[in-house]
DNA sequence: AATGACGATGCAAGCGCTTGCAAGAAACTT
DNA sequence: AAGTTTCTTGCAAGCGCTTGCATCGTCATT
């Protein structure tokens, strides 16, 4: 006890009793008498013993680690899903390793070691793991794997997002129905934002639309790029009725600068983003926009999770779905 | 290795050599020969072998795990510096167990708990923890504790930030210097917040100006607090001359409205912001913020880190400074 | 009063790795 | 050639916790 942190033994030695039952307490009150645990409850107090996990996890099956592994957090859509996952992960006793993978596939790698490595109880992906061999690595490595945001045909384990194909068709169809004619497409590099990108293309000519122009910029999206993507619209030969942008950040830094240039949005030039941000409602005009259920992400990932600790049977895909939320920019 | 995750043992055995050997290759392959250190990583290779990290945890000194806790990350002014801190941790073979302790106390305490039980090698710290007990608990757990974005007077070991209350100040003063008379503040409700704005009061006052008006927001801060604290202006008995805010999506949000409503930024109201977000200078017009290098702080916490690896003295408080960046909206 | 059944607890063998100590081999010294 | 020093490597004792199995009272049952 002397300088060192108090362990298992000492406050079994304190209440009285066995490392076992002090064990036994810690990991299921219900089992030890209600005298017993009292005192043990008392000799933990009184140590101010902190139960050391690492040794937890090694004697255990569990390790109560969870790995999320993102893009990036600095501007990111997923941050409410992130963000609400890792809230509902804590309140059920585990911790969260984030991990950043940027656009780099030797980052994902390199973290996807480390997960492993600390043996984590899942592995939670946002964004897509694309390398076959990787894919066939997570496959046998026995641990759950979550694919976020994204419908792969056929998940790594489990995947629970949307079809972005569809997003993309689905807009198109809403802004044709609405009267446009000449659709311009912002599309962030991200597999995602262009998966929708050529739904909405695909989908456009299908019905009959002349194929839309198309402007490529780089992840992470944000305001700066808005303000960008309108000022490339004089290079264009004619003129779009409508930009279709790859995130609200975009979509309001165009509004923003076509405002500054004395553009009235949407009466010359109609607008839409992607995500349904809080800032999508907030902005003047609002923007249309296409709202995803982060939160909803959030509930479904926790659900597998839990059915999974418990040994349940899940669906290996589960669609969360999206909707037009149509405001005053289109 | 039938079945199960190979390990040490099974690594030692193929290679022919001992499971320490291979250990000590793992951690400082220049001890092992060249010839051996061949024969293990070939071993590795053909196994598959993938180190425990738990039990490396419980058998070494470090865990290789480093806790950050912060309010939220859904929107955040910190998330360029925890993005960049999760970077270079990684790169450096750590993981980061990322906490969000949002305004609530009580689970600041649970995540600390959780840290100490994982036996982080460090944990760092954003926003304030003013529970006193809390600190005492901090300081006599012997990890390492570093506190980041403020400068307390008494840090509980190190503190990597800048004075808050001093920010303030220099605001005041810079608008002063470029004539404003009747400013009006807009600030969220976070410890850091009141202390910029009771040092750009305390300053004004001294400077020989009236107290300034103030409007409280609830934290976190976004665009749509801007538009609201934009209409709330009518409620004044008396119109600023500018508008000073806790962070640059408020300032945006609010010059937004003020536009809608046909006033002229900076001409007619003047509009500051905080924290120097690219979108402040993205913005139109581009916003007068106040820059604190995020990156920097980021910088200067694996700086203590490395030195405290090392078992080298360090500073306890490190002061990163601010500056004014003037812009176009004051 | 004998027999189970059951609840509460202890024993001890791990979980997979690190590391101080010691020994053998190889390379220098004198 | 013997004595040192320097490299490499192995041995074995942990690190702090979990958990299957065994034990021992207590009660309810016959």
């Amino acid at each position: 006890m002397a300088g060192r942190n108090p362990r298992l033994d000492d406050v079994a030695a304190m209440a009285g009793v066995s490392a076992a039952t002090v064990s036994r307490y810690l990991n299921s009150p219900e089992v030890v008498a209600a005298a017993t645990g009292a005192r043990i409850r008392e000799a933990i107090e009184k140590t101010g013993y902190v139960q050391n996990l690492a040794a937890t996890a090694l004697a255990g099956s569990r390790s109560r680690l969870i790995a999320a592994l993102v893009p990036d957090i600095a501007q990111s859509i997923f941050n409410d899903t992130v963000e609400a996952m890792i809230d509902e992960l804590s309140s059920d006793g585990n911790s969260v390793m984030l991990a950043l993978t940027g656009a780099d596939n030797h980052r994902l790698t390199r973290e996807i070691n480390m997960a492993l490595g600390r043996r984590v109880d899942a592995i939670i992906l946002t964004g897509i793991v694309s390398d076959e061999e990787m894919r066939q690595r997570l496959r046998s490595a026995g641990t759950t794997v979550i694919e976020t945001w994204g419908l792969p045909d056929d998940p790594i384990d489990v995947a629970v997002g949307f079809s972005h194909r569809a997003a993309g068709e689905e807009m198109a169809r809403f802004l044709r129905q609405r009267g446009y004619r000449r659709p311009h497409l912002v599309v962030p590099r991200s597999t995602r934002s262009e998966r929708r990108a050529d739904g909405f293309a695909t989908r456009w000519v299908h019905d009959g639309g002349a194929a839309p122009t198309r402007l490529e910029v780089n992840v992470p999206s944000h305001f700066g790029q808005g303000r960008l993507a309108y000022r490339g619209l004089s290079d264009l030969a004619e003129q779009p009725d409508v930009v279709v942008c790859g995130s609200d950040w975009i979509a309001q830094g165009l509004i923003v600068e076509a405002q500054a240039a004395g553009i009235r949005v949407p009466d010359q030039l109609a607008v839409t983003g992607f995500g349904n941000l809080r800032l999508a409602g907030d902005m003047r005009p609002t923007i249309t926009s296409m709202d995803v259920d982060g939160a909803r992400i959030a509930r479904e990932v926790m659900r597998v999770l839990r059915a999974r600790a418990a040994g349940q049977e899940i669906e290996r895909r589960i669609d969360v779905g999206f909707r037009v939320i149509a405001r005053e920019s289109a």
